[in-house]
DNA sequence: GCCGTTTTCGGCCCGACTGTTTTCAGTCG
C-alpha cells in the first residue's frame, strides 16, 4: 500500500469510529471525503512531506479538498508512522466493532445498540448471538424480528462472498439481466448504472435502471429472474435482491424504475460516482439550477411562512430545464458530455479529449501465447483468428525459460520459434506477425534471456511473474532495470496484481513512469479482468508523466481476445487517447517505433 | 472534516424503502 492509501484507510477507519461514538456525522463524512480524495490522488503526499519539511502543511492545504485538519494528519502520519487520534479512537472502539458496519443493514445506530446493550463486539459475537438467542436481539430498541432475520441473511451472505466482484464476472452477469428485462412487454429502456457502467475493476453490486410503460410487469419479471436468492426490498420504484452469481458466491442487484422524462437525470444520478454527482450538483447550483435524479430544474427559493420569514428560504425545484437525456443535462450546464468511465473525482468536470481510445481503435495485439508455451492455439490458428478479428498486427510472445510451469522456451526452442513465426509471416501478407517473447523480469531485475537472443526478436515484452511480494524498494529497482533495458519495448502487467486476490508488487510508481517516459518504454494495461494491470490510477499517472501505453489481452485462447473491452474501459478511466495507445497505430508506425526504440 | 459571488459560521445530496413505530429513525446509494 502506498502512503496515500494507508492514510486513506486510517481516515476511513477513523470516520467509522467517530460515527460509532456519535461524535458528529459531518466530521465523519469529512474524513471519508478526505480518504476518498487521497486514494485517488496521483501525487504522493509522503514526497511532499519528505521533500518540503519546512512548509509541507501549507503545500498540502493547496490541494483541493484537503484542509488544515487533514494536512496536519498527513504530516503526522508521514513523520511518525501513526495517527494519535486514530489510536485514541481505537482505545474507545474495538476494531472488531467497526467491522460490524460491513454487514449490510447495520449502520452506526444499530451497531452502537448491539455493542452497548448486548456487548456484541465482533461479527463472531453476532453470529453466536443469532444462533443462541436471536429473540434477545429482536427485543432491542428499533430492532425486531424482521430486522434480525435480515441481519442473519446478511451475515450468511457475507460468509459466502468476499466483498467485491471482478468486473469480468460482474459485467456479463449484469448484461444478461439487462437483456432479460429488455424482453418485458412495454419496456422502453434498461441500462446498467453504477460502478459497473463506469468500468471499475471490481464492483460491489449490480445497478440496473429501467423505464417501462407497465412497471408492474417489470417488477414481477425481476422477482422471477433466474438465480434470485433473496428479495431484499420491493417498492414501486426500487427493487433489490441477492442473486447467486455464476461461478459461486452471490451478488446484490438493485433495479430502479424511473419515469421516462427523468431517464437521463436518473441514469446520471445512479451512474455516479458520488464525487461526480456532488460536482455536478454544485455546478448546477452555481448556475441557479437544481440537479437531482428527476432532472435539472430552475431553482426557486421557497417562500417561508410565518416567523421564519427573512431567514432565507430553502431552495426547491422550479420549472424542469431538461431530464430525459444525459447529454442534454451536460449541455445545459455548459459541459461536453463526460463518458461514464471518467466520472470520477480524479477527472473532475474537465473537458474530455476527443480521441479517447475506444474498442474499435485497437488494431494490434502485442502480447499473445501459442501452444509453444501455455497457449491453447497453434501459431497459425492464432494468426488466422487475429485476421478474423480484423487485426493488422499480432505479436507472438510466448513465455521465457524461467516460467517452467508455463512451458517457457529455452534459447534453442525460441530460435526455432522465431523462424516459424517469420516463415508464417511470409505466407500471410494480410497480417503483420511479430516475433516476440514475454521475458521474465527475474527478481533481481535482470532478464531471462541474453541480449544476444533478445536482439533477434521484433518485440520484447518484459513481465514480472515470480517474487511478487518483494518490498517496495526492491520491486522499484527491479522494474526500473527492465524499463531502462535498451532491448525491452513493453513492460507487461507491471505489478502482477490479481484484482481482489493478490496485491502484487508495490513499486514507486512516480519513479517508474518517469523512467518509462524518458526511455520511451511502453507500459502495458493487461486487459484480462483478473489483472487490469496497470490499474486505472497507475495508467493515469503514467499518462501525466508522458508515457505511452499498450492495451494487450495476453491471449492464451480465442476467448481471451474478447477481454479487450476490460482493458479499454480501464484505459478510458485513465484518459488514454488514441495517439498514446500504441495498439491503435498503423503497421508501419509500429514497426518504425519498434526499430527506433533500440537505437 | 471541508468550504465560501448567498456564509469565516453554518451549512453539508437527498429521496426511497423498511421496519418499528403511531409519526419517524435508520440505512442505502
Amino acid at each position: 500500500m502506498s502512503t496515500n492509501q494507508k492514510i486513506s484507510a486510517l481516515l476511513s477507519h477513523l470516520a467509522a469510529g467517530i460515527d460509532l461514538l456519535g461524535k458528529g456525522s459531518f466530521r465523519a463524512s469529512g474524513h471519508r471525503r478526505a480518504a476518498r480524495l487521497l486514494n485517488g490522488l496521483e501525487l504522493d503526499v509522503a514526497d511532499i512531506v519528505n521533500n518540503h519539511p519546512e512548509d509541507a502543511q501549507q503545500r498540502l492545504e493547496q490541494i483541493e479538498g484537503i484542509g488544515k485538519g487533514t494536512a496536519k494528519r498527513i504530516v503526522e502520519y508521514v513523520t511518525t508512522g501513526s495517527l494519535a487520534e486514530h489510536q485514541k479512537m481505537l482505545e474507545q472502539v474495538p476494531a472488531s466493532v467497526i467491522e460490524l458496519l460491513e454487514i449490510p443493514g447495520l449502520g452506526p445506530a444499530a451497531v452502537r445498540t448491539l455493542w452497548r446493550e448486548m456487548q456484541i463486539e465482533s461479527i463472531d459475537d453476532l453470529k453466536r448471538q443469532l444462533d443462541t438467542d436471536a429473540d434477545a436481539l429482536a427485543s432491542l430498541p428499533r430492532l425486531g424480528k424482521a430486522s434480525v432475520e435480515k441481519i442473519r441473511r446478511a451475515v450468511d451472505f457475507r460468509t459466502k462472498t468476499s466483498g467485491r466482484i471482478q468486473l469480468g464476472r460482474a459485467l456479463p452477469f449484469g448484461e444478461q439481466l439487462r437483456e432479460e428485462l429488455r424482453e418485458v412487454p412495454g419496456v422502453l429502456q434498461v441500462e446498467l448504472a453504477g460502478s459497473l457502467r463506469r468500468g471499475r475493476d471490481a464492483i460491489g453490486d449490480v445497478d440496473l435502471l429501467a423505464c417501462c410503460a407497465d412497471p408492474e410487469a417489470l417488477r414481477s419479471r425481476f422477482r422471477e429472474l433466474p438465480g434470485i436468492a433473496d428479495l431484499l426490498s420491493d417498492g414501486d420504484s426500487k427493487l433489490s435482491a441477492r442473486f447467486d452469481a455464476p461461478g459461486g458466491g452471490g451478488v446484490q442487484v438493485d433495479l430502479r424504475i424511473v419515469p421516462r422524462e427523468s431517464w437521463g437525470a436518473a441514469l446520471m444520478y445512479f451512474t455516479g460516482s458520488q464525487d461526480h454527482n456532488i460536482a455536478m450538483r454544485g455546478r448546477a447550483s452555481r448556475r441557479g439550477m437544481l440537479l437531482n435524479e428527476y432532472g435539472l430544474f430552475e431553482r426557486r427559493v421557497a417562500e417561508q411562512q410565518g416567523e421564519d420569514e427573512g431567514s432565507g428560504g430553502k431552495a426547491e425545484a422550479g420549472d424542469l430545464v431538461v431530464g430525459d437525456s444525459e447529454t442534454a443535462i451536460f449541455e445545459a450546464l455548459d459541459l461536453e458530455p463526460i463518458p461514464p468511465e471518467l466520472r470520477e473525482e480524479a477527472h473532475g468536470l474537465e473537458p474530455v479529449p476527443d480521441d479517447l481510445v475506444t474498442l474499435e481503435d485497437i488494431d494490434a495485439e502485442l502480447h499473445s501465447h501459442t501452444t509453444e508455451s501455455d497457449g491453447r492455439l497453434e501459431l497459425e490458428e492464432l494468426a488466422r483468428h487475429a485476421i478474423e478479428l480484423g487485426l493488422h498486427t499480432l505479436a507472438i510472445t510466448d513465455h521465457s525459460q524461467s516460467s517452467a510451469l508455463a512451458g517457457g522456451l529455452e534459447p534453442d526452442r525460441l530460435r526455432r520459434h522465431i523462424d516459424a513465426i517469420r516463415e508464417l509471416d511470409e505466407r500471410i501478407p494480410e497480417l503483420q506477425l511479430l516475433a516476440g517473447s514475454e521475458v521474465d523480469i527475474l527478481p533481481d531485475g535482470s532478464l531471462d534471456y541474453e541480449d544476444e537472443l533478445l536482439v533477434q526478436l521484433d518485440v520484447v515484452v518484459a513481465s514480472p511473474h515470480a517474487a511478487l511480494d518483494q518490498p517496495p524498494d526492491v520491486a522499484t529497482e527491479r522494474l526500473l532495470a527492465a524499463i531502462r533495458h535498451p532491448l525491452v519495448h513493453i513492460v507487461g502487467h507491471p505489478t502482477g496484481r490479481i484484482v481482489g486476490r493478490r496485491r502484487g508488487l508495490e513499486p514507486d510508481m512516480t519513479k517508474l513512469v518517469q523512467a518509462a517516459a524518458e526511455c520511451d518504454t511502453v507500459l502495458e494495461i493487461n486487459a484480462n479482468p483478473r489483472r487490469l494491470d496497470l490499474r486505472d490510477s497507475h495508467a493515469r499517472a503514467a499518462l501525466s508523466a508522458g508515457c505511452k501505453l499498450a492495451i494487450n489481452t495476453d491471449a492464451h485462447s480465442t476467448r481471451h481476445f474478447t477481454l479487450l473491452r476490460y482493458g479499454v474501459l480501464t484505459a478510458r478511466r485513465a484518459g488514454l487517447t488514441r495517439k498514446d495507445c500504441i495498439n491503435t497505430w498503423s503497421p508501419q508506425q509500429l514497426r518504425t517505433w519498434l526499430e527506433e526504440k533500440r537505437r
